[in-house]
Order: C-alpha cells, then sequence, then structure tokens
DNA sequence: ATTATCTTGTAGCAGGCGCTACAATATTAA
DNA sequence: TTAATATTGTAGCGCCTGCTACAAGATAAT
C-alpha cells in the first residue's frame, strides 16, 4: 500500500506549479501544505524534510523541461542567429517567464554556496545546454561554447534588466548580427 | 548635535562591507546590529524601517562602485573584444566576486517584483552601462547595444554555471572571437 | 537651574519558521 | 478476530523575524 508515494508524486505535481508561479521565495512549510491541500505535518509525512522536498519539485520541474523545449522548437537545426532569435521571442513570453524567473532565483541562492542548490542549477544548466546544442546548426567543435553564449546573453538579460527583460532588446540584436557576420565571413 | 546622522553614516559604511561578504540573505535585524557594532533598537532609530537601512546600503554601495571601476580600468578607449577580455579576468578574480554575486542576489530579489529593489537594481545596471559604453571604441550608435551584450554574457555566467563561474569560459572567448571577426571585416 | 530634546537600554509582542511527540484512526496481515 | 503497520490530527517546542512601548540617561537651549 505505497499511498504514501501517490500522494507525495500528486503534492510534487501541485508544488511544481506554485515554484513556477511564485519563485524560491513563498516556500514556508504551512504555505506550501495550503497550495497542496494538505498540511504541514503530512508534508514531512511524505518527504524526510524541507530540503528533501524542495529539491524533489525542482528535480521534477528540471526533468519536464526537455521535454517542453523540444515541443516548442522542435529538432531541425538551426543557424545561431535564428535559434537565438527564436529563443529570445519565447523568453519575452507570458509564457516562459516563469521558468526563467525560477532558474535565476535558483542561481542566486545557490551561489551562496549551498551544495545541494548548486547541484540542482548545475543540472538544469547542463540540460539546456546539452539540448541547445544539439540543436545547432555549427560545427561539431563549437557547439557547446555557442549553446552556451546564447544562453548566457538571455540569461544576463534577465539580471542586467530585472522585471523589464524586453528593454535591453538591443544587446540581443547586437549578437544577432554578430551570428550573421559570421555565417557570411565563412562562405 | 547631528550625531544619529553620523552613526547612520558609519552603520552604511560597515554594513556595506558585510552585504558584500554575504549577500543579501544574512540580514537580520539582530545580526546587522551586531555587525554594525550596536543595537536592533539603534538600527531602527537610524533608520525608519528594515527597508530604508538596505535601500541605504545597497545605493551606498552603488554609487562607490564608478570609482572603483575607473581606478580599475581607467579611461583609455577599448575595442569590445579587449574590453571583454580584461572585464572577464576581473570577473573572475576573488576580489570581483562579491559585487558579482551581491549584484546577483539583487536580481533574483527585483524579479520577484519589489518596485523598491527594481529601481535599485536599475540604477545599478545603467552605471554600468553607462560607464562600459564611454570607454568602448566603437560607433556611437552601437556603445550602448554592444555594453549591455558584454554585461549581460558576462552575468549569464553566473547563471549558468553557479558556483564555479570560470567553467563557461568557452562562451566568453567565443564572443571574443566574434567581436574580432566584425573588428576584422570593418577595415 | 530647569526645561525640552536627543539618544539609548530593557523588555516584549505577534507572528513566522522547521520540526516533533503523542495519540487516534484506518488499513492490512495473521 | 486479533495483531501489526500505515496514515493522519492536535498541540506545541524553541528559535527567529520586524518592530514598538516605555522609561532612563545624556545633552542642549532658556
Amino acid at each position: 500500500m505505497a499511498k504514501r508515494q501517490v500522494k507525495r508524486a500528486e503534492v510534487i505535481d501541485l508544488l511544481a506549479v506554485h515554484f513556477l508561479d511564485t519563485g524560491l521565495s513563498d516556500t514556508g512549510l504551512r504555505r506550501l501544505a495550503e497550495v497542496a491541500g494538505t498540511s504541514d505535518r503530512m508534508l514531512l509525512y511524505y518527504f524526510e524534510n524541507k530540503e528533501e522536498l524542495v529539491a524533489a519539485v525542482l528535480t521534477h520541474i528540471a526533468s519536464g523541461l526537455s521535454a517542453s523545449l523540444t515541443d516548442m522548437f522542435g529538432n531541425r537545426p538551426l543557424p545561431p542567429s535564428a535559434l537565438l532569435e527564436a529563443l529570445w521571442a519565447a523568453a519575452k513570453s507570458e509564457a516562459f517567464k516563469p521558468h526563467l524567473r525560477l532558474w535565476l532565483d535558483l542561481a542566486a541562492n545557490a551561489n551562496r554556496g549551498d551544495p545541494l542548490l548548486i547541484s540542482i542549477a548545475q543540472k538544469i544548466s547542463t540540460g539546456w545546454i546539452d539540448w541547445m546544442a544539439n540543436l545547432l546548426d555549427v560545427p561539431e567543435a563549437n557547439k557547446d561554447a555557442t549553446a552556451a553564449l546564447i544562453l548566457a546573453t538571455v540569461d544576463g538579460q534577465l539580471v542586467l534588466f530585472p522585471g523589464e527583460i524586453a528593454r535591453g532588446e538591443h544587446a540581443i540584436l547586437q549578437l544577432i548580427a554578430l551570428f550573421r557576420g559570421q555565417a557570411k565571413a565563412q562562405e
């Protein structure tokens, strides 16, 4: 009778939505219990402690990421300029914002030194990079570096223009132009 | 007579160091009082409330930033590739890390929606961009975009590779190469 | 010298935090 | 049916949070 495991999975699903909605700040046990339709006592029955709960929810979100990414972009190879263009359009959309904000939250907390959060954040980062590297129509040797550059620039927008990501658009356009120039030079 | 103002300034100085050391997480009033050599009661005498305290310390750090930047880089115009190279070397150094981590902390909290933190973060961001735009040896029309691109990419490293910023170095090198290629194409 | 103002200490409030002890119930196994 | 086990509720612990009421001492103005 693994009712505990079933409930645990349900809780994770509900809390994933909540984390994406509100970030990592609104995570008191009593609040999470309310969101998940249970009690704090029960959360600590399903999970060892709060740390394990948070880790489970975040890794669940991370593992669902790849799927939604391929849904959104397919797997047709794209040149860097086109990929960045498409990614930037997505990043500006409301549907994408929760993921980006949560990721920023996670990175900031990880940079405080928490080893658990660091490992989770790194797993998510490499997930993004691998996915994008496979999608890039560039020489094998440049794939990872190009993917990291694209991602870092988009993330950087989030840091540089908080609350108003689209304001730094000219930086993205600049990078697109650089990619185009490079492509032309290689002809 | 205005002893309160004097003490207030001293407190801000001490707390600026503490914020740079530990980020925005360790900011309980009793802890800050200990660091500043006073009591929580006194902090709330010098400042209206905690919010005003944090704002004062952060803007103090922000206003000291320009000075230390020009100290470090002078004001000789540099091409984008050289500037990025120098900035990246600085970003990897221990001396610089506190500023970057604090900035990331600030951006993450601002992205939660706090209007006060948003305005502070934006002030700091534009400070960086303006400083760098003035330093860039590129056509006037491209200065802001190039500066934002460089900053966003370096910040993005912080998000993408938490706790281990140097691991994403190939992305930076990629951007440097793109800048070099662009410079050559324009000859 | 006497007010008035400025500065500071003591004590505590109401609420949140993660977590647990204990017991009651529900479910399964024998 | 009885006994073991799994699930859940109630209540509360000790500690932290931002903040405040109140009064005592220090300093200044009159």
